[in-house]
DNA sequence: GGCGGTGTACTATGTGATATAGTACAGTTA
DNA sequence: TAACTGTACTATATCACATAGTACACCGCC
């Protein structure tokens, strides 16, 4: 069964996205350290999208530390691993700095962009969208 | 001439990177408006890229409003026009929750993010790297 | 009027990523 | 043994990206 919501949409590929929508959901808490990942063939089946695809999504969330497999068992969401040094300044220089750039080129004021952040932390559902 | 430094990378395309580095260079002042955009056959010479995608770079600034072409003349930077309320939801919702899946995903807390904000929201030179 | 510059629009080619379908294998649980 | 797991193949089709080259309408300058 899968324990993710998931909205396609056009404009970046698939395993993409279903990737985003995990470290989503392990940001939100709805996927905790130790819950069982939906198998490959499961997922290709849910999301009807190629038993490929759906390897290739396990392979990111490996890769990135998200995901443990258990050989012939399965994959299990892994504990939350401390940023290394490079992982924190691509995200306190670079992620934040295309976001003052963005923010700027549409007059957005930096008070406005750090109350979104400080409001939005807890990652709560948006209403409409 | 070229009024703007770029530095390659692998991961995204040529077009999106120069895109992105005037982007950058109007927040941060290098670029102001009314300044000339240089020539698409210049601009494929000195950063030797092709002319087409040059092109595309000019047709993406034009279309986000940063580039205003006077037909047989060239282009030349717009005025900062204030935001739409899609593109402030798309920055303030969307990207901002980027950050912070990222973030949580990293451990790094919500002080370390808005210190970051505050102290690069002028964009100065970050030394290294 | 003509030259040289401008953005833009074509055709065409090559490369790589993405997504698909299908098959196969080693490992583990029940 | 049977059923499940992730993973690794081959193969095909499509699209984005970057390249090369040509062409056109437009404008300023001499």
């Amino acid at each position: 069964m899968i324990n993710f919501t998931i909205k396609f949409q056009y404009g970046s590929p698939i395993y993409e996205q279903i990737v985003y929508a995990v470290k989503k959901a392990i940001a939100t808490g709805q996927l905790k350290a130790g819950d069982k990942f939906p198998s490959v063939r499961e997922m290709s089946k849910d999301l009807r999208i190629n038993p490929n695809t759906a390897g290739k999504v396990v392979g990111h969330l490996v890769r990135e530390g998200m995901l443990e497999v258990r050989p012939g068992i399965g994959s299990v969401v892994s504990q939350l691993s401390p940023a290394s040094k490079d992982q924190r300044n691509k995200i306190l220089n670079d992620q934040v700095e295309e976001l003052i750039v963005e923010s700027k080129r549409l007059s957005i004021s930096k008070e406005d962009v750090i109350n979104a952040i400080d409001s939005n932390w807890s990652l709560k559902e948006r209403k409409g969208k």
